[in-house]
DNA sequence: ATTACAATTTAGTTTAGACTAAATTTTATT
DNA sequence: AATAAAATTTAGTCTAAACTAAATTGTAAT
């Protein structure tokens, strides 16, 4: 009684729009995520919830039930046990993991992914920082804030980055942005809002865009 | 323009029936590898030869195309190195490995393959004793003979063995034999035509069909 | 050379998942 | 409260890949 790919993407997608948890995700949030038609995820969201995956109100939304919660929760589990593994054993960068882990979190083993974790040393966090389910489903939050949160010479370590965009994280790593990275708020410029970091004394400016998906912990 | 699952399963299919290689395989021994009809054999094969992937001849049947088999042959080598990570860096156990890495084998990134190859150490054979082809789908072949051919008092080592069901190789291991077992033949019993060898001294009968799958190197 | 049987193909359905266009419901605005 | 706009659903199609039943072709036996 597998789940097919596109049924659990669906319910990845759910999971991954639903903040705060439980609320009800609206049709086209979902269509807007997987990039997909509003008329697909209506059916969809149909046979997901016969099938007791989700709760869905026509006109309303879907938000995911236990059963639901629980695999949606384990593919994270397995997409992010997966790019350590392509990071930390296969020496792969953190821009070209994602793609690949999209569709390994898809293959059907619990032997496997707990032989997996054991094999990576039970990892609590993934190459961006993302927090890595136990097989129980429960995983660690840390306090964090976007950069652009930071006021005038606060600083901290960047601890995880929001967006598995490629570009975007190669843009991070050119400009010496990587988890642990010690970075120290200097403004914001008056004229083109851009952000003034800098890192080892070395001065940068980055965009309010690129600033609020990079997440910081205070030091 | 990457090929659907079902499309790479027959290809491989194709390759794995071919023997020898460009023979043509036929639609109802396909369809008994793969376990579907021979109807939707037939659906797929005039798909495949359209986009010449295969040499497909009405009422004949199919060969793969130099495209074909470079194709099948990449599955193989995928499939191959995924059971080497299962079993050295996960520690699973040649009857665990075979059904999962059909699904690993289909995961698409040259990158992941070659690294995962240079992780393992370019190993030459799966955990069944199969070559593993390397990136350009060359592969080493080994002077082998099934154990059911040794003449009485011959002796060898056990190099690798035919089928994937687990519950084979798991009977197989519970016997006492493994790749590099070291057997000898003693003879075939008279009255029921078991098989008798002997693997460090300890005498064991095996059956005709299962001593046809071990394959041996004589020493 | 017929004929019977086996192998294969064709024809017609089915299911999953997508799509577009049209209809309906909700929401936001006056 | 009425209505325009936005969101969502319904209706109808399409493609991939499977199926069964019927028709066709190939092969083996007399």
């Amino acid at each position: 009684m597998g789940l097919t790919y596109a049924e659990e993407n669906y319910l990845k997608a759910i999971l991954r729009l639903s903040s705060p948890p439980d609320m009800m995700v609206s049709t086209n949030a979902i269509a807007a995520h997987l990039e997909t038609s509003a008329a697909s995820v209506t059916d969809m969201l149909k046979k997901l919830a016969e099938k007791e995956f989700i709760v869905y109100q026509r006109y309303k939304g879907a938000s995911l039930t236990d059963q639901g919660t629980r695999i949606a929760t384990m593919l994270i589990r397995k997409h992010r046990l997966w790019e350590v593994f392509l990071v930390q054993s296969l020496g792969m960068t953190w821009d070209e993991v994602h793609e690949i882990a999209e569709e390994l979190e898809h293959i059907q083993s619990d032997l496997l992914i707990e032989k997996l974790d054991s094999f990576l040393g039970f990892p609590k966090f993934d190459p961006h920082g993302d927090p890595i389910p136990n097989a129980q489903g429960k995983y660690t939050l840390r306090s964090q804030l976007p950069l652009s949160d930071l006021k005038p010479d606060q600083e901290g370590i960047v601890i995880a980055v929001r967006e598995s965009d490629p570009s975007f994280l190669r843009h991070l790593t050119e400009k010496g942005v990587n988890l642990g990275t010690h970075i120290t708020m200097n403004g914001t410029d008056a004229y083109d809002q851009t952000i003034l970091v800098s890192i080892e004394e070395k001065q940068l400016n980055l965009t309010g865009k690129v600033a609020q998906n990079i997440y910081i912990k205070l030091i």
